[in-house]
DNA sequence: ATCAGTGTTCGGTGGGGGCCGAAGTGAGCA
DNA sequence: TGCTCACTTCGGCCCCCACCGAACACTGAT
């Protein structure tokens, strides 16, 4: 980049990508960190093939999208977790006013998308926090010197199956501040690696097309074994509105 | 489709905002914490008052800044340090995803970043945070009824050669939140005073022509005079990740 | 009362861009 | 060699909005 002269042109630019209601329709789907076909979000944005077609252009011309291209189809997916983090930051930034749910299918999707969902590659949401608060409450992770695997993380990790190597320019561990809960849930490439062992050991399932997610029996079962966490489906009575109680110890 | 199904309506609008260069010019302008003028802003950004007026309408009513009016001006600035956040966020994502190749050079680049940088005119990054915590550590400021300089603060800042008037709107000391280190460096005429001395003293020099910079030799001793702050360039290992240490004992 | 300075409102203009359907391209398949 | 399918390109429509100057409103000073 040249000199900051005119920083405002970039900044217009980078923003203007995000400023349209079926570019960032687009976006916020690729969050999930997978590759969507044309078609595929032209139907999620609910606008024409062709105009899908041509804001992917635009996306992956300014930088914000990566396409590969297979067969005859064209797979966009987010160019960078650079960009996860900007439109989950854009997107989580608090506004004025707080957001009027109008019909009970739309309480009730927003409910489950804030209790658990996936933010780019890993968790989020309640769940999200919950699995943040507890890995640090048995001490797998550290906050001292910033954000750090223990050695005691790195044993459950391989309890389990996983196993990293530190190559790679990615943070093993990373810290994600979560937009429903308004606090930090784990992200890089420990955060994505426990996400994607919970949905191959089935404690978690995706909840149609979107980034919700919902815990099966199992997985209640396996995150109050491994890290005391409870899931109170009664919770706050609300049919859809499944509830995280942390057992571990934790203050805030 | 009916309401808002999803949170693509909001990320637009929110992004939209940002999406016009004047705008991003004006929200930039005010990454210092100051409240501008209309005037002041139209000026900055080269366009007409009338224009200008009109923006800042749109930047209020969408929820990014904030106004208060005073005799015949209008004063504008940011509504939130959330929001300073999030336009800092949105400026510094690089716009080309560096892929592989680049890698080291990306990587010592953003490293660099996130040491030592300024944001407008003052220090920033864990260098900025440090001189906080250290100005703090030394009695030099106080956080009682919000931030001000002590006797001792304004006596060290007399020995640099540094000496400040309390003219101007501007506020002498300010804080302003860092992004990378999640915690407020110092910004208003004092830090920008601070940051100036610092440059003219050959204590850190910019590298290349962004906002990073590098602490050099002498800085390194005087920083660790002046304020306890020792400069670890072993740090953590990887060559261009400095790592400063706060000697000075801080309570927060 | 008058004037200068600051900001707001309004009308008009022009350009950009979001949208669609129709036609075109190219891969995969029978 | 056709056929289907996924996507791209094109032309046209229309709305939004950034911009300016002119007129107006209001403040503070002479």
């Amino acid at each position: 980049m040249i000199g900051g002269m005119d920083g405002a042109e970039d900044l217009a630019a980078w923003a203007g990508l995000l400023a349209d209601r079926t570019r960032a329709s687009f976006c916020l789907a690729l969050l999930d960190g997978r590759a969507w076909t044309v078609g595929e979000l032209a139907k999620h944005a609910g606008v024409a093939i062709s105009t899908a077609s041509e804001h992917a252009d635009r996306l992956v011309r300014g930088g914000l999208l990566a396409q590969r291209r297979q067969g005859r189809h064209r797979y966009l997916q987010l160019a960078s977790p650079q960009v996860a983090v900007l439109i989950e930051t854009v997107a989580s930034t608090p506004r004025r006013a707080a957001p009027v749910v109008t019909t009970l299918a739309a309480a009730h999707k927003r409910q489950n998308l804030a209790f658990a969902r996936t933010c780019y590659d890993h968790l989020a949401g309640y769940l999200g926090v919950a699995v943040a608060d507890a890995l640090a409450g048995n001490g797998f992770v550290t906050r001292t010197r910033g954000l750090a695997l223990t050695s005691r993380g790195i044993a459950w990790l391989g309890s389990l199956g996983v196993f990293l190597d530190g190559a790679g320019r990615r943070p093993v561990l990373r810290e994600c501040l979560d937009w429903t809960e308004r606090r930090s849930h784990l992200a890089g490439v420990a955060g994505a690696e426990i996400c994607r062992h919970a949905f191959e050991a089935g404690w978690i399932v995706r909840i149609g097309s979107g980034r919700a997610v919902k815990v099966t029996a199992a997985g209640e079962e396996a995150f109050a074994e491994q890290l005391g966490i409870v899931i109170d489906p009664a919770g706050t009575g609300s049919p859809g509105a499944a509830h995280a109680v942390l057992a571990a110890a934790r203050r805030r």
